[in-house]
DNA sequence: CGGCTCAATGTTAACGGTCACATTGACGGT
DNA sequence: ACCGTCAATGTGACCGTTAACATTGAGCCG
């Protein structure tokens, strides 16, 4: 253990101690070549008497580039945005990259939050913004070049301002809603109900958006949509609007916590499920298997939505990529919450459809 | 919008423009006094005319002070250790300094993320470390004179090496527990079993302790704990053993993960809950709420804790303090899930004990 | 009216690295 | 013996700030 004297020990020192020029210093910490292995000795004895460790400030201003990467996110506690967050820093640390978060709670902060991160000399900015008004205000900045927004998927990816022609990685919702929604189908509902989460949310949007369109190429109508706040005491309220609902015998829930909510509600009315109804999921939140009854959804990789995510900045960054899709494919989970209409103990408000394929 | 060259505009481009030299942009840019308002104006509009801002990193070598400050998680994605890091993150800005973020996946790597962070220069580190051996690295390395442990509170807190004179903030877990373990007695059940979390976790440690000596001094006796691993499907897998504890009438699990997949699997067998078996869960995740039966659990604030943290560390670097407690009191939520024994519709093996004081 | 004070500004040196270029020898070919 | 080449190392400037000290000039007082 060096004595720590006044500061910490810089190159100077270690030169110094070495016998050797600071440059030199820096080539063996460097790896440099050129180096002659005796004279590496040398320096790395000095390095580890004095307890040396290169400040990754100075070497960030000196080198231009500060191998961390801003992480902004409007924050909320929800499961997707926090796992993706968490994705994306173990991806970016795997890199050698360090992340620096700022979390915003709403879309206001959302400008003040890049031009912090901005300040701090990122090289890479990822943006987790789930909500269409927290990208508006990133019109107004300047962004840094190596940038991707990470989870926002809007359905309609048109437009090519400055912002639409941002990368995005995410997962494919749209895939998703249509494995749940076909996945009812195939089991004969013909009456499918859709308990949305918040209009100005992207997942929420193309959910929604998915779920009719899958409808129609079916064949079959789509009835009013109830909109949530992806907590789960909104699927406990959403219940009532949705047994209105003429001859509903499933509802495809915009994530878990509804869904489990509306599981709730059901069974305070005496409902069975999937006996009365069958109800599907989205996100596979790890609850979700042991729910009552366990629950039918849609599982996301967000870990590698976060790896995507990193593998994309860091080849805008003109280092090597994997060649990691942009796209995530997510996958359909069938549990004990869906059945075929009509099967069950109980037998509310069901069309009586035709006896559908199995369930698998 | 001004053409940027090929660099950031740096004080020296805005010096030049305003006709000043660069220190005096440094001036104007720190708010310090002795400025005349019309060399102060002609600096802000260079300022402004270049889109000028300052660099962080620079900022920091010169200063001696990133302003930031160092996240060290054992990552999980449990609900307990992402929320509190989410807390820091936020109270961290609210005072203006950056969250730089490193999550671990094992022990093993703790020590390499102390050694990232201080490398990154941060000013303080918050650290995360919910079992005790990710601790044990924490001894062979240097920490940073401003260092908190969130949520690791061992229920011996003897000791005084360096790490155990750390300053922790975090839930008082033990009066959690008390408050669950109470709460059962209070309820009139006699044999109360623990499903505990894993051993080598802090907070598992301390429910459980706490759970006993609760017990103890309600003069009853604790029978054998059952361990799970905080997920639903160890509280499931643990439902066999628990049934099989003589008498039992009620379970507090350590976690509310493991008092879902509890729960799942007692009604897999056709047992009702409360009326067979009264569960008290921990946590208080926003599902527990809409659980079958709605669950009662000990509440947690990690906002809370994230704050209190932050403000331990800012008194630290001689910042002003909120004067914020370190022990965050949990509160308990009583709910669906517990009532007196033999309350309900079922009655499988309860010991028809007393008839207990009313829940609340 | 000389000298003092003090506000307003400029100058120079850190901070701890990296980069571009200069300087040394040793070696090999002719 | 001479020169070019190249490996191994040293030198000085620079990255964009802040800190410490120097300089200027105006206002005030005796």
């Amino acid at each position: 253990m060096p004595a720590p004297r006044g500061h910490a020990p810089s190159m100077r020192d270690v030169a110094q101690r070495a016998g050797v020029s600071h440059q030199t210093v820096s080539r063996v910490v460097n790896d440099s070549p050129n180096i002659r292995s005796d004279t590496r000795e040398r320096v790395l004895q000095a390095i580890e008497e004095l307890g040396y460790r290169p400040n990754g400030l100075a070497r960030a201003l000196a080198h231009g580039r500060s191998r961390r990467i801003g992480l902004l996110m409007e924050s909320s506690s929800h499961y997707g945005p926090m796992n993706m967050l968490r994705g994306v820093e173990i991806a970016a640390r795997r890199a050698g990259y360090a992340a620096t978060t700022f979390g915003v709670t709403s879309p206001d902060e959302f400008e003040e939050g890049i031009d912090f991160l901005r300040d701090q000399r990122v090289d890479a900015l990822a943006i987790i913004a789930p909500r269409a008004q927290s990208l508006e205000s990133l019109a107004r900045v300047t962004l840094p070049p190596a940038c991707v927004l990470v989870g926002s998927m809007p359905p309609d990816a048109g437009g090519s301002g400055p912002i639409e022609s941002l990368p995005r990685v995410g997962v494919d919702q749209a895939l998703g809603a249509r494995l749940a929604v076909q996945h009812l189908i195939a089991s004969g509902h013909r009456t499918i109900a859709h308990l949305a989460g918040p209009a100005d949310w992207f997942d929420a949007q193309v959910r929604r958006h998915e779920w009719l369109r899958t409808l129609e190429s079916a064949g079959l109508e789509a009835g009013p949509t109830v909109e949530g706040d992806w907590r789960p005491q909104s699927g406990y309220d959403a219940t009532e609007a949705l047994l209105a609902i003429p001859g509903v015998t499933a509802v495809f829930a915009a994530n878990d916590q509804m869904a489990l909510g509306l599981i709730h509600g059901l069974s305070d009315r005496g409902l069975a499920i999937p006996g009365d109804l069958s109800v599907v999921g989205f996100d596979d939140i790890p609850e979700s298997a042991h729910f009552r009854p366990p629950l039918t959804t849609v599982h996301q990789d967000f870990q590698a939505v976060g790896e995507a995510a990193v593998d994309l900045l860091l080849q805008r960054l003109g280092e090597a990529s994997h060649g990691t899709p942009q796209q995530i494919v997510p996958e359909l989970v069938v549990r004990a919450s869906t059945a075929s209409p009509g099967h069950g103990p109980s037998g509310a408000g069901g069309t009586p459809a035709a006896e559908a394929p199995g369930v698998r």
